[in-house]
DNA sequence: CCAATATTTCGATTATTTGTGAAGTATGGA
DNA sequence: TCCATACTTCACAAATAATCGAAATATTGG
């Protein structure tokens, strides 16, 4: 992963996380800026300025939809960061993934069998 | 999770990220504090500055050895915290944990059977 | 074209983070 | 006890990030 740094300082941050969480509740098809701002509870302009940072780290897609922006968390990029962080962490040492593997498997989200 | 805005803000800064990775790399035994510094190229109180906010937000552990001080990865809480945002993530949708399903499986690091 | 709506960009302010040398603390050995 | 070693803490300057109102931009409907 190229910016793993960057994603991360994108999720460390309370509202930004906040809106992330939001736009995976809403679903693949997003929600747009102005319905996001209620749900987070933020100034319309910070809300832009906060999504642009997530849109720049790749963890969420921006499309126009006439007068609104419908915003939705890209969830291949987020599989993708967690992915190498567990690599980047696994290395050597089982010790990390066992508890996230325990996850993985309740979360029955198996890859192509 | 109670904080995982802390640990992630630990990870999102490229010289942190790198002191996880030579700990990790170093294994369950650590790494003194001065043979870190030269591994990852950092002067002494940057480096001790980084590893107090490693160490904050649960992600090193510190021990002391006679002049010494021994830093090693807290494998379970890096654990915890993919595991947290794999959770808050795939909630509702299977796709952001499928990338990492692979990886858990491919890692051979099953938990408890 | 004009007004209304939805969102972004700008600009200024305040807060937080970063890096570092110098001084401080703890440990072990002569 | 005195010194060297191994780190940490402090203080502070420089760089970054966060917030928000006001102004700008894009889109639709009349």
């Amino acid at each position: 992963m190229k910016s793993a740094i960057e994603a991360l300082s994108a999720l460390a941050h309370d509202g930004r996380l906040n809106i992330f969480r939001a736009l995976v509740r809403a679903g693949p098809q997003g929600l747009a800026a102005g319905r996001l701002g209620e749900a987070v509870g933020m100034a319309a302009s910070t809300l832009s300025n906060n999504l642009n940072i997530l849109t720049r780290a790749g963890l969420t897609t921006a499309v126009r939809d006439g007068r609104s922006i419908i915003y939705a968390a890209d969830y291949g990029r987020m599989g993708a960061l967690l992915a190498y962080l567990m690599e980047d962490c696994c290395q050597g040492s089982p010790a990390v993934c066992a508890p996230l593997s325990e996850v993985v498997n309740r979360a029955a989200c198996a890859p192509a069998s």
